[in-house]
DNA sequence: ATGGGTATTTGATTATTATCAAAAATATTG
DNA sequence: CAATATTTTTGATAATAATCAAATACCCAT
């Protein structure tokens, strides 16, 4: 949990008693290795913090299993559209590896908020950084070659590349495998 | 500036008071077509609300403009990544026509944010809006076809087709002019 | 260390889209 | 309305990545 503070308060510092109300609100949780936790048709009502593991977001496009996001140590994790909409989740979540995440449920967030500005604040600034961080790898999907996607990815998160299937990596980079593959052996 | 609340109001209602501090933050502003509302490298230190007009933002590869938004009524717009961060914008931002934008800086929404708790939290809202219409955007451009992404256009944002150049479309949807051209013929 | 399953690479071919060049259509302006 | 500029379309070719198929490498449990 102290990992969880640390990183949050660079985000955001927040008073001790708003630390103390959402370090309440919190409940951890262990996985293991091919793990779902979430399963797509589901509703997702709660955020997630990765405190250790590793976890792939993916859904189903013409029976195809399509990894469109990673998370890691101190992301927070969700189906974000389903969380927000309240909607069923096109999604699944599942976990590469043992992970010990911390979990949120929507509706004490949200009594949070009523209770702490600053814990809105927070969230609202966490919003900004994923927001960037968003448009960057939409930019790179829309606009950059699948090489240059791919060396991006060796400069900004080398840490993907060794735990995690390249298989789920092409996916993650938008191109098949084999094109991944051959990509690789050309550098 | 009534279109401006009516909107917002859709995403969270605002008191009397919040609503008259933020009115008074806003300048309106006009512009005509070809007019730059921001050049690359400058910082972004404003965020716009669009009463009436159309506007897109590009930035300069290998010597090609690439437009990569648009914004229509009722959107608001923004370098974000300038306007968030403090740090020059790799982007432009330019009036497709002639348009109404209201203008805020963003030193007066930090003031009124620390004012008003119910501000923030409409920008919490409008975050978590503009978040998943990003998401959706980056799964078509890195997992649709450049068929279906203008298929998905038609069928969302038609008006986008009918006040728009051709080849600033075909840059929004990754694609060249001429494939563009061609996929339009097929249909 | 060995067998079986999973992950990755390699090869041949096809589909998709970009590029370069030019023509046709449309819009703008004096 | 003619002249010019801009935008869109069409054509031929090249580059990029997908697909299908098979071989190789790697990992893990026994």
């Amino acid at each position: 949990m102290q990992s969880f503070f640390n990183h949050i308060n660079k985000y955001y510092p927040l008073s001790q008693a708003a630390q103390s109300a959402l370090q309440e609100c919190f409940v951890k949780q262990e996985f293991y290795k091919n793990d779902l936790l979430l399963k797509e048709g589901n509703i997702c009502r709660y955020l997630y913090f990765v405190e250790r593991g590793a976890i792939r977001g993916f859904y189903n496009l013409d029976g195809k299993e399509i990894t469109h996001w990673f998370g890691f140590e101190n992301d927070f994790v969700t189906s974000f559209h389903s969380f927000i909409t309240g909607e069923a989740a096109v999604e699944n979540i599942q976990f590469l590896e043992y992970s010990i995440v911390w979990a949120i449920p929507k509706e004490k967030i949200q009594s949070l908020f009523d209770r702490f500005h600053e814990t809105e604040r927070l969230v609202r600034i966490v919003y900004e950084k994923y927001y960037i961080r968003l448009e960057e790898r939409f930019v790179n999907a829309q606009f950059k070659t699948a090489a240059e996607r791919y060396e991006n990815l060796l400069q900004q998160a080398p840490h993907i590349l060794t735990r995690v299937p390249l298989g789920y990596i092409a996916a993650y980079l938008g191109i098949t495998q084999e094109t991944l593959s051959r990509i690789r052996s050309k550098v």
